[in-house]
DNA sequence: CGTTTTACTTAGCAATAAACGT
DNA sequence: ACGTTTATTGCTAAGTAAAACG
């Protein structure tokens, strides 16, 4: 089905350990004490995240130090039995000088990293020759779960050419590997698109070595879901006449499906699988809301039916939102919230597989998930129309551009943290900002000059001095626009990350689409990567695209 | 059929590269 | 040319959903 021949490189293991020079020593209660390689090396990755939040947390540390001990010899786990005792500076200081020094010598560094990613990040699938995404297998560390991980700072292995499975054709010559060491398996299954896979230790999940999004595979899978999401246009308004209808069923389990289907394409909320409780960060999304999730409150604000929603949704993302609905969805929550604890599940009778089943009946290939995409999607095409203003110029026109993103990143939760430089970097385009005004009546009150010089001499030169002056303050007001835009369009992006809705949710035709509709450069709205993955919309979409 | 496993997409942050101002 | 700021790329965790299993 996919793959037809592959010429696979070997992936890049991650490189041996190298012991640190023994001037840089460790500390144990105030006494130096020397390491065995193996206990150093777990060492090492605690010292090099020493300045990192991590490390001040207790379960970070408890877990660090449980798998830490497993490395140690019976002698330096008799000695070493609290890590607070444990003084990793010099090593943190040797770590930090590391990577300064790689930084100044990076001339024979990026030609070696051109040459690595030369001969091993490529390999050809179908006689196409394709980028390979993660060619590097990760290497070892601790692992650094997102909020509040019952597993962060476990010792996350490294991993052999024993753990590795490799996946190509029969007919490929499969990648040797390295001197010594035997795969793990090699495998001929041409359903899946993946190269190569090994286990990993802390959740048991598999990881995968996959093709770059430019790749011909990802580049139809991805068209794929747009054309789903699509189909859901055309058909978005019976399956919507359908769950209103359904709020009003005898059976709760039905009530229950219409009403969570309604949060997720309202809200745009994520189809929320179940997860084993105590393996990962306590996060929800639709089906696995809970009753301590939500608020109900008849009269808020001026506004009637009100649902106020706080939960952690993925990579623990606080999701708080305020929604007034309609009575009859109101009434329903309400009657699912009946008798139950906070610690109860909203919807008992509900779960994604069920909710899935449903909507495969009502139209092929139906998901949950894809009513993000049909949302985010036709939220775009429909601000870039009601913002786009014919009469401005490029940089207005692409500050609409990124201000109808921005409502898609809105209703789809993506948030950033505020850069650590925010306030500092509003501060200097502000004194860009004062200083380009300076700048601006100068040159207005030149222009006032020539032209009165102009107008008592009469001459073709004065006339000409006029019209260079015209056009610097031209230049410049163009200038002070732009910066002006720029602190906008920043101001408002804060707390807001656009590049996941563009990259994942966003049908790119519609904004090539756009691009040539109002003659915006494709480059001003998405750079070389993104062209890249979306090379396929660039040449398929023209100027009058409709999603 | 419920549970587990597998395969793939989506996600934010960190590291690195490029652009900018002096 | 250099140091600083900003944009891009890399990394890998954390989701969704379907297949496989018992």
């Amino acid at each position: 089905q996919k793959m037809i021949f592959t010429t696979l490189p070997r992936p890049v293991f991650a490189p041996p350990y190298e012991p640190i020079p023994g001037n840089v020593r460790f500390y144990y209660d105030g006494k130096q004490m020397k390491l065995s390689p193996e206990a150093e090396e777990v060492a090492t990755f605690f010292a090099k995240m020493l300045d990192h939040e991590y490390t001040t947390k207790d379960i970070f540390r408890k877990n660090f130090f449980k798998d830490w001990r497993k490395e140690m010899t019976p002698e330096e786990k008799a000695k070493i039995t609290d890590l607070s005792k444990c003084n990793f500076t010099e090593m943190s200081v040797y770590f930090k000088a590391q990577s300064e020094a790689r930084k100044q010598m990076s001339k024979d560094e990026k030609l070696e990293n051109e040459r690595v990613l030369q001969e091993y990040g490529f390999c050809v699938m179908d006689n196409h020759k394709e980028r390979i995404a993660n060619f590097r297998i990760e290497p070892p560390g601790l692992f650094r779960g997102r909020g509040d991980h019952p597993k962060m700072g476990m010792l996350k292995r490294r991993i052999r050419p024993e753990d590795v499975i490799v996946n190509c054709s029969k007919d490929s010559k499969h990648p040797k590997p390295p001197p010594g060491t035997k795969w793990k398996e090699v495998r001929h299954d041409n359903k899946v698109t993946w190269l190569v896979s090994w286990n990993e230790n802390i959740q048991g999940s598999i990881k995968y070595i996959m093709l770059n999004p430019s790749s011909r595979i990802k580049g139809e899978k991805d068209w794929q879901k747009y054309e789903t999401a699509r189909r859901l246009k055309k058909c978005v308004d019976r399956i919507r006449n359908q769950y209103r209808e359904d709020w009003k069923s005898k059976e709760m389990r039905i009530r229950q499906r219409a009403v969570a289907l309604y949060f997720i394409d309202k809200l745009a909320l994520r189809a929320g699988n179940e997860k084993e409780e105590g393996e990962t960060a306590d996060t929800v999304g639709c089906c696995s809301l809970r009753v301590e999730h939500i608020n109900l409150y008849p009269e808020k604000d001026g506004q009637e039916f009100v649902v106020e929603f706080d939960f952690l949704g993925k990579d623990s993302i606080r999701y708080y939102n305020k929604v007034p609905v309609e009575k009859r969805v109101y009434k329903n929550v309400q009657l699912f919230m009946e008798n139950k604890q906070p610690e109860d599940d909203l919807f008992d009778r509900l779960n994604t597989s069920i909710l899935n089943k449903h909507l495969q009946e009502l139209m092929d290939g139906l998901t949950a998930k894809v009513f993000r995409t049909y949302n985010a999607s036709i939220t775009l095409q429909q601000q870039l129309k009601e913002l786009t203003n014919p009469d401005e110029n490029v940089p207005a026109k692409i500050l609409s551009y990124n201000r109808a993103n921005r409502a898609v990143a809105i209703l789809c939760n993506h948030q950033r943290a505020p850069p650590k430089t925010f306030e500092k970097s509003m501060q200097t385009l502000q004194t860009k900002i004062d200083a380009k005004k300076d700048q601006l009546s100068d040159a207005r009150r030149e222009l006032k000059s020539a032209k009165a010089d102009a107008k008592v001499r009469r001459d073709e030169k004065s006339k000409r001095a006029v019209e260079a002056k015209k056009k610097a303050v031209e230049r410049i007001e163009e200038q002070l626009m732009k910066l002006e835009v720029q602190a906008t369009d920043r101001e408002e992006n804060k707390q807001i990350a656009l590049g996941t809705s563009k990259l994942n949710y966003l049908d790119p035709r519609i904004s090539v689409a756009w691009c040539k509709k109002w003659e915006i450069p494709v480059e001003k709205i998405y750079n070389k990567t993104q062209r890249e993955k979306f090379a396929w919309a660039i040449d398929m979409a023209d100027d009058d695209y409709e999603f």
